[in-house]
DNA sequence: TTGCGATCCATTTTT
DNA sequence: TGGATCGCAA
């Protein structure tokens, strides 16, 4: 076994002996290393690595902390480090006699919201009483089961939090309108019974209700494992503890975090579970890793300044244990065209001149689509790229029509699916559909569906070919994409017209994908759970390549470069505009993101602005009234002039026109979005 | 009833 | 910009 260098902070973690302890780990100083090593501690002193489970919220975290640990450890096969969510699937199918949810097929939340739509598309009193949008009743719903918070209060954060009302005012609209609410969640709650689905957070929630009620089968699971390590501990909420909770008993807790890195809050994150662990957890401890590894000191020093910054007392001062380097730099830009086109410029200068590699270069922005141009510009220069965050290929319209043959085979009550499906064929609308789905309701395999579906009149035979030909294929989801695919073809492509050619290239990958799973259920489920991204990021599945990484700062968490670019950070994007009246919660959270971001970087860390909006900010240019509203709440207010090199690039080869004499709008940081 | 075209509209982050 | 929605013709 290589022999871990850990310091006496670290190593005191690693062999930590008592039962449940929390390490508190500020950016970079080897929060990964210390729950790396922690599991290697265990495995090499005969923990079998089945009995130890890693979770963690995002995929990505979990995923690198099992990779860093089998390389180090031959014996540590059978190590599984999941998100949440996918352990608790695995949980539930791998228990059908404690969970009878055999045969449920995951709703992902666009079919949530579809779901609630559908709803008050049939209580039309309670869509006109609230005037609440669909979309919307999910969030209150989410944010009720996240957070563990009463309705009225859910209500009133989500739906009435930028109303301009009193409190007074606010209470009595929930007054008169939580009954709307209680009545469509009721029926939410229903439909996924009925047409056996599990939302995201029932994953959860299923688990911590029917355990929590049943102590032998809690003790029946939780016997399974000795230890479970938690990564991000500052981004679980309060389901997410409610669910650990049923393992303190007999389990091991090894949780590790940072508050000053908790971004999640939107999806219920709640630090208290970093900041009460000690008082809720009994026989626990809590340590702190300071030292800083990764970056240099003027890195840390810019970082320090925004965290010191905040109304919240994080308590830390990251120190660095490499000590001094070059002060970070302030790039100003007219556009994010220039933006793009320095960076990229820079990125290969730096290869040519300074032997850099591509992979050590890193871009991180507040958005996903806020990398667009800069995904342009890498492609026209020949710059390779992999891509974190965004737009999942799930998402996108011509998968989710092919994948919803295949989950009415996998699930014939999944209604949505029926009408997605049904609906892309030449004559069949809205009301048809329905009419389908009325006649086939009672039905319980796709055989039956397929004996009804004969007796009706439908243009196009492929319509039921494509279930015909698929329904004995379950046990071979990549041949059963392949054949719908082929099925549903020519019909798409009428549809995509254009499109349809770049369209048709993910298919492919998606049946190579699918090659690894032995049941179309299976595929389905760990498909949404542990969706594979946009063809950008395909590029990364090869073995270890030599590319840039472009990532939102949501997906960078635990990633590090030597050089890291930080986006458009700009009056109006850090805090983001639309969040600023949102309170300080929210400013706060954008503080932190903007964090996360900074401490990316080991050796040099550029940041680029907007050269435009700071002028606006400022009134410098045009009339009064472009000046940006909030801009009092920037985080580089006040910046301090030695924390940054600044920089003014010569933009140049955009030529000016002059002779415009019309208004002019104030800044546009992306597409469309202004303040008027 | 379907399906096309015009128009409006809102834009974060992840499971 | 592109998605959602609406009105209208076939």
């Amino acid at each position: 076994m290589d022999t871990f260098i850990l310091n006496a902070q670290q190593k005191a973690a690693v062999e930590y002996n008592g039962k449940h302890l929390m390490v508190l780990a500020g950016a970079g100083t080897g929060k990964t290393r210390t729950i790396v090593a922690r599991a290697a501690y265990l495995i090499s002193h005969g923990i079998d690595p089945r009995r130890i489970q890693i979770l963690s919220f995002t995929r990505k975290s979990a995923g690198e902390i099992v990779e860093r640990v089998k390389a180090m450890l031959p014996e540590a096969k059978g190590l599984d480090g999941s998100t949440f969510h996918s352990w608790c699937y695995r949980i539930i199918r791998s228990n059908p006699k404690i969970f009878p949810f055999s045969n449920f097929t995951i709703l992902d939340e666009s079919e949530q919201e579809d779901v609630f739509r559908f709803i008050l598309g049939q209580n039309r009193e309670a869509a006109e009483r609230t005037g609440i949008k669909a979309g919307i009743f999910k969030d209150v719903y989410s944010k009720v089961i996240n957070t563990r918070c009463a309705l009225s209060l859910a209500i009133k954060e989500v739906v009435l939090a930028e109303e301009r009302m009193t409190d007074a005012q606010k209470d009595e609209w929930i007054r008169n309108n939580k009954k709307y609410f209680e009545t469509v969640i009721n029926q939410y709650i229903d439909y996924k019974q009925l047409h056996k689905r599990l939302d995201y957070d029932d994953l959860l929630l299923q688990i911590i209700n029917i355990l929590g009620s049943n102590p032998d089968a809690k003790k029946h699971i939780a016997s399974k494992y000795d230890h479970i390590l938690v990564d991000e501990m500052q981004d679980t909420n309060p389901l997410q503890w409610d669910l650990l909770n049923l393992f303190i008993d007999d389990c091991h807790l090894f949780c590790v975090g940072d508050d000053a890195q908790s971004i999640y809050g939107f999806r219920g994150a709640d630090f208290r579970n970093v900041h009460s662990f000690k008082e809720r957890v009994p026989d626990s401890s809590v340590m702190k890793l300071e030292d800083n590894y990764r970056s240099t000191q003027e890195i840390l020093d810019v970082s320090n300044w925004l965290i010191a910054k905040s109304p919240l007392k994080y308590d830390k001062q990251l120190r660095s244990v490499r000590g001094a380097g070059n002060k970070p730099e302030l790039v100003h830009f007219n556009s994010e065209w220039h933006e793009a086109g320095w960076i990229a410029d820079d990125i290969i200068k730096g290869i040519t001149d300074s032997e850099k590699s591509y992979r050590d270069y890193m871009v991180l922005s507040r958005t996903s689509n806020g990398t667009r141009t800069l995904q342009t510009i890498f492609t026209e220069r020949g710059i390779p790229y992999q891509i974190f965050g965004g737009m999942r290929l799930l998402e996108s319209a011509h998968i989710r029509d092919v994948l919803s043959a295949l989950k009415i085979t996998a699930n014939v009550k999944d209604e949505l699916s029926w009408m997605r499906y049904l609906k892309l064929w030449q004559g069949i609308g809205n009301k048809t559909s329905v009419k389908i789905i009325e006649g086939i309701k009672d039905c319980m395999t796709i055989e039956d569906c397929l004996t009804v579906l004969k007796g009706i009149k439908i243009k196009d035979s492929d319509t039921m070919g494509t279930l015909d030909a698929i329904k004995d294929m379950n046990n071979n989801p990549s041949k059963a994409l392949e054949v719908a695919v082929g099925h549903m073809k020519n019909m798409l492509s009428a549809r995509y017209g254009d499109d349809w050619e770049r369209k048709s290239k993910d298919f492919p990958v998606l049946i190579k994908v699918a090659e690894s799973y032995s049941t179309i259920t299976e595929f389905l489920s760990d498909f949404t759970l542990n969706p594979v991204l946009d063809e950008g990021n395909m590029m990364a599945d090869d073995s270890p390549r030599d590319i840039v990484t472009i990532s939102t700062i949501h997906s960078a968490k635990g990633l590090e470069a030597d050089t890291c670019y930080v986006l458009n950070v700009s009056p109006g994007v850090y805090p983001m505009a639309r969040n600023i009246s949102k309170g300080s919660d929210e400013i706060e959270e954008e503080r932190r993101c903007l964090y996360v971001a900074l401490t990316r970087a080991k050796n040099r860390l550029v940041v680029t602005r907007n050269i435009r909006s700071i002028q606006c900010s400022n009134g410098t240019i045009g009339q009064e009234d472009n000046k940006m509203p909030n801009n009092d709440t920037y985080f580089f207010n006040e910046l301090p002039d030695n924390l940054f090199e600044t920089e003014y690039p010569k933009n140049e080869f955009i030529e000016q026109d002059n002779s415009y004499a019309g208004g002019m709008t104030p800044w546009i940081p992306a597409f469309g979005f202004d303040f008027n």
